[in-house]
DNA sequence: ACGGCGAACATACCATGAGTATGGAGAGAT
DNA sequence: ATCTCTCCATACTCATGGTATGTTCGCCGT
């Protein structure tokens, strides 16, 4: 039987990254602080190092739960029902949407790469959303669809100009005008790397 | 006649940015310590707060250091001899090559946005680079070269793609090679945006 | 030439916040 | 019952950004 005591340090810890969650989106990782996130989960900073190693790691916990978020959603549609090419066009879609998450979009897109250091922020990328654009671009090619551009680099230049657009529809004052926007000049350019059948319907 | 004071003054103010850019550029913001900067400088904190009013102010001069050199270098092709087209790809392989300075890449690109806030961030690189990639495709449309794409939102998913293709080049075992491999799928898209004349040399 | 004025620094200090050391309380094992 | 070990609180240390104040020295008016 599960140790009633487990359930309270599971429930501290969970609530010291949901803390750390909001704070993070809302003053970045530099403007937070340490006692601020344990205040707010009513723990004392003791708690937190009790848990985490320090405050990168409580970074990475944090980076983890919105990142694993996304990843679920995006999984279920780029690798669901259709085909290739509509899953590419929905997947896109989502993660669009899923840039416009504050949380999402400051911890994972912006501050993480800066705080965890590039190399292991590109590690987990490549474990979660980034792997989607990289798989999906690489069934598109499998499939035939579009031509066999290297999909390494073109998945890095797909995944930046995503992230940076989010950014762009997010502080956007007419942010859904944006959003359509982007998604049609994406969809416009990846129907040009399209073999056949260049006129494609944008749901 | 200029005093010699004024000398002393600009002399040890531009140490300061020299030294910030240095060692900004090797840990990063956050891992860089007032007193190192100033002390490589071989002056004290106090003459670094006599000239800029804190870290973020001293951080801003060095952004403004190396994306000015950045400009000028780019400023020069993209606003120089050829057809639009020519300058277009002139100027996409200028800043790939900016883009591997570490300099370049860590301050202006990577950290900038999160110490200086976006916000800011976006309006420095209006004046900047962003600029010169968004007027750049501006001249393209103009010369009806590529499809009356929205500017706007075009020149940022071009200008994320490049900045994180940048990175990834940087970081690779083969620089020269993925290089050449961005090089080639951006043109491709950009080539596939061209009203006319599909074909293209890429020099 | 000189006195003093102000810019250009240096020095000493303070405040905040990350990280550490230690103590205690309570659940589960013996 | 007590013993232990996880879980967490309290009370520190130390690094660092920022401030307040002292000091030097080139320039300028007389």
């Amino acid at each position: 039987m599960r140790s009633r005591r487990l359930d309270y340090s599971e429930s501290t810890r969970s609530a010291l990254v949901d803390s750390a969650v909001e704070l993070f989106t809302k003053r970045g990782y530099a403007g937070t602080s340490l006692d601020e996130i344990a205040k707010r989960a009513r723990v004392t900073k003791g708690a937190l190092y009790h848990h985490f190693s320090g405050k990168q790691a409580l970074f990475e916990a944090a980076f983890d739960q919105v990142e694993s978020l996304v990843y679920d959603r995006l999984d279920k549609i780029v690798n669901g029902d259709g085909t290739p090419w509509e899953r590419a066009l929905a997947g896109l879609n989502a993660f669009i949407r899923a840039c416009l998450d504050p949380a999402y979009q400051r911890i994972a897109i912006h501050e993480a790469p800066v705080v965890m250091g590039w190399e292991r922020w590109r590690e987990a990328e490549e474990r979660c959303s980034f792997g989607l654009v990289r798989s999906g671009l690489q069934s598109l090619i499998d499939a035939g669809e579009v031509e066999p551009v290297p999909v390494e680099v073109t998945a890095r230049l797909l995944f930046g100009a995503l992230s940076s657009a989010a950014t762009e529809i997010a502080s956007s004052p007419d942010p859904k005008k944006v959003g359509a926007q982007i998604e049609d000049v994406i969809v416009r350019m990846l129907v040009r790397l399209r073999r056949t059948e260049p006129d494609v319907s944008i749901g």
